[in-house]
DNA sequence: TCTGGGGTCCTAGGACCC
DNA sequence: TCTGGGGTCCTAGGACCC
């Protein structure tokens, strides 16, 4: 355990709608509500204006309009919120190196790892470096509030920073987060949610004090080992989980809620197709490719059903995915009304075998993956569509976003994609074993 | 017409291999 | 011949988080 209150976490308040109300002014000091739109959609963020009419996140839009029927409902506008996210992080990184995002709207930070740390044995110093963060987040982001919270860990800085919201700072001395915790609800423990509160509740366990009451095998029977387990730890606030700067991308996922129920069986079909595009495109664009896909279906009656199926080798081919998402949906039964699909990927690999350019070309393999890391020349921008790129190739740049070429051989060419969503993907190098295609060698070209 | 979308992690059972 | 591991992979579902 730290004995420094050295870990932030930081959470912009009310995010999405108070980036709305900044950029549009008529809705300053009203109630708004992002999502819930639709007829079946949930709340995403409220304005602490419609919070006092008993609006909050997840609650459906039907409930929301109950209950502050004069809010203005909208839709969102996510490139807005993700270029808010990225300057905030931005702030973030030029305090620490150790910034781990944990949405757009939040970010643990390990002061311990900073260049310039401010005194970590000293309260006042930590609190005056954490208020010059806070204030230098409302200036990139042109006003937006954010509540931050210091502690000796994760788990405390996170609770921190719930304790003075909005627009606040909270640090939790060292020595004293088990004073501070023991009255709270259990519920404020990371992981315990609706089950297994109900759980400790039947068992009479209400307080994070209860929990510290119970011994490590009362709780294992209770609610499993892995969760039992952490449990254990955190209710006496002991948390040595670091701050990770990157974390790998297990799955990519897509999926939809229709505003009616799905019967058509041929319908479905060509929907979970179109997920399986996006998801292809999704992957391509970050130099992923997976073995394991896996559709979602949920029911007239909200029971949720998923199938799975793992293929030979890994694929970022929506012809491949959509094939086998529709032929996982042929073995259930959708007589009763489907309400929403959808089709992910999992089991991530960062090398594609064969088919790498399959879906674009005509489902022709002209290349091959030989490697997943390359040595890096000077980053040349890839030609823009129609540019400098040979036949079809151009088409795979618009499908992968921005890219530069790295390097290339007679026959072999180191590509770096990246795109707004997710930055720069891995370096890799591709052999063009079509003959039409080589050779070829990139010209730079000029931003 | 209660109940989004994109994720992560855990559990449990069965298959399969050594 | 019988019994019994352990380890890994796969699948389905559930809980949770923002």
């Amino acid at each position: 355990m730290r004995t420094q209150a050295s870990i932030l976490h930081l959470d912009l308040d009310a995010f999405f709608a108070s980036v709305e109300q900044r950029d549009k002014p008529s809705l300053r000091g009203k109630p708004v509500i992002v999502g819930g739109t639709g007829g079946r959609g949930v709340v995403a963020t409220a304005s602490y204006e419609a919070r006092v009419f008993g609006v909050r996140s997840a609650m459906s839009g039907r409930e929301a309009r109950a209950r502050c029927g004069h809010a203005a409902f909208l839709s969102g506008r996510f490139y807005a919120y993700r270029e808010a996210s990225n300057a905030v992080m931005a702030v973030l990184r030029s305090a620490s190196p150790a910034v781990e995002p944990l949405s757009l709207d939040e970010a643990f930070v390990d002061l311990a790892q900073s260049e310039n740390p401010p005194d970590l044995d000293d309260l006042d110093d930590i609190t005056r470096f954490a208020e010059e963060l806070r204030q230098r987040v409302s200036e990139v982001t042109g006003g937006l509030t954010a509540s931050v919270g210091l502690g000796t860990s994760k788990f405390i800085a996170k609770i921190a920073s719930e304790l003075n919201k909005p627009d606040g700072l909270t640090l939790v001395a060292p020595g004293t987060e088990q004073e501070l915790l023991r009255p709270m609800r259990a519920s404020v423990i990371p992981g315990v949610g609706p089950a297994t509160t109900e759980r400790l509740r039947r068992a009479g366990l209400h307080t994070v004090a209860d929990l510290e009451s119970v011994s490590l095998e009362e709780l294992i029977g209770l609610v499993g080992k892995a969760h039992g387990a952490s449990l254990h730890e955190l209710c006496r606030a002991r948390d040595d989980r670091p701050v990770l700067a990157e974390r790998e991308t297990k799955s990519v996922s897509v999926e939809g809620t229709y505003e009616t129920d799905l019967t058509d069986r041929r319908l479905m079909q060509g929907l979970l197709s179109k997920q399986a595009g996006e998801v292809a495109a999704r992957l391509r664009a970050n130099g992923f490719s997976g073995r394991t896909v896996t559709i979602k279906v949920r029911l007239h009656d909200f029971t949720t059903i998923s199938r799975s199926s793992t293929l030979d080798s890994p694929t970022d081919s929506t012809s491949a995915i959509a094939r086998t998402a529709t032929g996982l949906l042929a073995d259930l039964d959708t007589s009763g009304g489907v309400r929403l699909l959808g089709v992910g990927v999992s089991g991530l690999a960062d090398w594609i075998q064969d088919d790498l350019f399959g879906d674009l070309v005509g489902d022709t393999d002209t290349t091959t993956a030989i490697s997943s890391d390359a040595a890096a020349p000077t980053p040349i921008e890839l030609p823009r569509r129609g540019g400098a790129w040979p036949p079809g190739m151009d088409v795979v740049h618009s499908e992968m976003g921005r890219g530069w070429v790295w390097g290339s051989g007679r026959d072999v060419v180191t590509v770096r994609f990246e795109t707004a969503d997710t930055g720069p993907g891995p370096v890799r190098s591709y052999a063009i074993s079509d003959p039409a295609l080589t050779p070829w060698k990139p010209e730079p070209t000029t931003e």
